[in-house]
DNA sequence: GTACGTGCAAAGAATTTGCAGATAA
DNA sequence: TTATCTGCAAATTCTTTGCACGTAC
């Protein structure tokens, strides 16, 4: 719980309560959940969240830095706690987000070829079909 | 003409006087449009287009390869005639998308760290401020 | 004629906004 | 107090769907 607070302050983010159960829900759920996701599992508990506080508090949570937002799937939006550099795969068949390892060369890319642009988010996405799918 | 007529057939598309039109504008502006760009930018020749069409055609291009869809801008979606690998850079202030060469060691990543999940797509984003902007 | 393509209007889904009440330092 | 946070409802935006008409082979 203590970790969850940190986590939050470390970004200059007030731990609210519901701010809390989100991050915590997040760093605890590694399943890059969308916001349905996340109002539908924490709705039971705290019967008075909204939605609108699901999006006001993932918005802050990635614009701190605290989480990073995925445009892998196109129909919904998901987040990750994961904030180090890796990639992600997103299955077209069951529609799972695993995560992979970003490999080192791939890093260097970004020192070298950027004509001059700034990078401040890096995000690798690899669509297919995953390992589990393919044996059914 | 002829070329984007082509390009159409090699994917198993009906060259239709739409089809051929938003086939067209992707293979000469390489801006990544979105789907309000090049309805906006068709209209006044085809007063009849509607953006259904667009929806459509735009659906079917991707489908069939002949096109390649980006969501690396979270508000719209946006789309690429190059369909060979390559990177994309969005700045976060002027909102253009760069193409950018994809080096050969992000490529054989695909066949190495995958976990055994089998790769249809790969999308490499990087986010920031680009050269130009940097500048003002 | 039959299958396919188009476009209108309506529906649907995801997200944002405005605002008033609740909460906390 | 004074800022900030929350949550409802409404609005907005993007995209899809249903369906009738048009077109082409």
């Amino acid at each position: 719980m203590e970790i969850v607070v940190e986590r939050l302050q470390e970004h200059n983010i007030k731990p609210s309560m519901q701010r809390i159960a989100i991050m915590k829900y997040l760093m605890e759920h590694r399943t890059h959940p969308t916001v349905d996701e996340i109002y539908t599992a924490l709705s039971p508990t705290i019967p008075t969240l909204s939605k609108t506080t699901v999006y006001n508090t993932l918005k802050i949570l990635s614009e701190q830095g605290a989480a990073q937002t995925l445009t892998i799937d196109e129909r919904n939006t998901c987040y990750d706690a994961d904030t180090s550099p890796h990639a992600h795969f997103l299955c077209k068949s069951c529609g799972r987000i695993y995560d992979l390892p970003c490999d080192d060369a791939v890093k260097k890319v970004v020192d070298t070829d950027m004509d001059g642009h700034e990078v401040q988010e890096i995000h690798y996405y690899y669509k297919g079909i995953c390992k589990q799918c393919k044996e059914d």
